[in-house]
DNA sequence: CTTAACCTTGACGTACGCGTTAACTTACCG
DNA sequence: CGGTAAGTTAACGCGTACGTCAAGGTTAAG
């Protein structure tokens, strides 16, 4: 009986630890099948495979897939726009690495002009969000208030009853 | 041809003026049939008929409807999880309408307790989110910065090709 | 009484976000 | 080399949150 396959490969060079499906699934808690269906949809970007076409995820996969998580369980964004906000970053990460190549500036410009744009629509939805949710805090806070205050009154009732 | 029937009823008596679906659906922004399927899944109370069976909602209704779909679209509850919410909520007009009836003071007490708890849980879900919310505000206004620095070193650059 | 606007209850359709087999291949252990 | 755990694609299924007819009843105006 096979005791358990090593996860991760390239025995001796620890440049970068690869990990299976499997393994992105535990330390994720989402399925396989998710990750299947994240990169179809265009959120994870088709990971490299082994040659039997086993997929090979980086570590940077396993924070997008819990930057994801974060978007979509917390803050209730669909896919689709969690899909436009990676999209963003994936811009970004590329702005950061040709910053110093020498191509056209006006197009550099464009990008960023672009992504800036992205990112502003983003902030106005989250403070959107925010000032929602801290409308929401106050008037549970004061509910709670309400309750404990009502409860006291019900003990000295019950104190009044039993006396 | 009939220009258009009259929205509200109760011609003199203005005590409470009543809506029909189609109004307080173009007063709040919902289709009629969810406004229905709410009241099918109890998110809303089945409101009184018109003799003919039509629907008639107050302002009441029209507010909670304003609650769900805040709840729903700005802060990803789904509509179990605002049933639950709203359910809360009428536990705590019961008591408020029932707090001076001589009832039995341990059940009124279990029902605070539970809606206390209700409410509990809804804050700490909330002050969760909240969180998160202040960490992505912060993480997108330090990449607006970004930005705006790296135009500003494109801007230095072009000068530097124009001249 | 007619008619247009408004409403009623089904009942089937749809987009999203995965779950769940099924049928097969690949990787490692002994 | 064989067995088994892990992975692969394909395809159908399912719950949520409604959309969209269909067929008809109700209401108010003319």
């Amino acid at each position: 009986m096979a005791i358990k396959r090593t996860p991760t490969l390239e025995p001796e060079s620890q440049e970068q630890a690869y990990l299976q499906i499997g393994e992105v699934a535990e330390r994720t808690g989402v399925t396989q099948r998710t990750l299947r269906f994240y990169e179809e949809r265009g959120l994870l970007k088709p990971p490299s495979r082994l040659d039997g076409g086993f997929r090979l995820y980086s570590e940077d996969d396993v924070r997008r897939v819990e930057q994801i998580k974060r978007l979509q369980s917390l803050l209730g964004f669909t896919l689709a726009e969690i899909k436009e906000m990676v999209e963003a970053n994936e811009v970004k990460m590329q702005i950061r690495a040709t910053y110093r190549k020498d191509a056209a500036v006006s197009e550099r410009r464009a990008k960023l002009l672009k992504a800036k744009q992205v990112t502003e629509g983003q902030l106005a939805v989250i403070k959107q969000k925010l000032g929602a949710l801290q409308e929401m805090n106050g008037h549970l806070e004061e509910k709670l208030a309400q309750y404990d205050s009502w409860l006291e009154g019900l003990v000295e009732q019950e104190k009044a009853q039993t006396v």
